[in-house]
DNA sequence: CTCTTATTAGATTATATGCGCATATAAGCA
DNA sequence: TGCTTATATGCGCATATAATCTAATAAGAG
């Protein structure tokens, strides 16, 4: 059943989402779409981190960090990995990957479009 | 130069994305986090669309939608085709198609471990 | 030109959310 | 038991943005 629905997914065939699913869908992008966040992603890509190291590196307050952990792990994106004193958290979802490279691309594409419309405009 | 900034990024070094692609990549998730507009978007699958037709099909206000069109396509995510009276709108950038299925496929994959961690809970 | 229809734009209000401060909890150590 | 460090949270402010209302523009018909 799970995968008969990922198929028609995959079929293009999204009217058949239904709006209890988009809002999941809306609430996931959501959460994708606060810089700070992204921030802390593109910290762990490489690896688990405990949560003073992810202060220092995107630069935020303790409190600031903590609260997007928070969010970003109830989200179902994070792990959390608690060792003594230090918690450390871990992309929990590969699907950031390619979300974030997909993006990226599109972003470039439509970046390099517009550009072109400057420099290579035609004899109009 | 393009291209080789797109193999990092499929090289999967996102550390390497600068904090303004980063914003950039933000203002799309956001742009996408708003159910209203995935309904748009799900409502402009099977082809282009004019304004009253996503307002029957949405059944939101026409002021309403008219605002999230123009946001979707200020991100160069939906393309405006004007004839007569109407205007038609359309998606411009296939890789929503993906987005929404691995964001489909990733909720899915989450639901059900979240459904399956009570009901085959084991002798513990 | 005037009327009608389709779409957009401005202004306003309501809601949500990011951030920082202070503080609370939790874990280890003396 | 205190003391220190690491993390989490309650609260308030500022701001962003979604929804609604009221017009304003644009395009065709009479």
């Amino acid at each position: 059943m799970s995968s008969a629905n990922s198929i028609l997914c995959l079929l293009m065939k999204p009217s058949l989402v239904s709006d209890e699913a988009l809002e999941l869908v809306a609430r996931r992008f959501a959460v994708l779409g606060e810089p700070m966040r992204l921030r802390l992603l593109r910290a762990l890509f490489d690896g688990e981190k405990p949560v003073n190291a992810l202060v220092a590196i995107t630069g935020g307050t303790q409190a600031n960090i903590s609260r997007h952990l928070q969010t970003l792990t109830a989200a179902g994106l994070l792990a959390r990995r608690k060792e003594g004193l230090q918690v450390f958290y871990s992309i929990a979802d590969p699907s950031i990957f390619k979300l974030c490279e997909l993006v990226c691309g599109s972003l470039e594409k439509q970046l390099s479009k517009q550009a072109g419309a400057f420099a290579a405009a035609p004899s109009r």
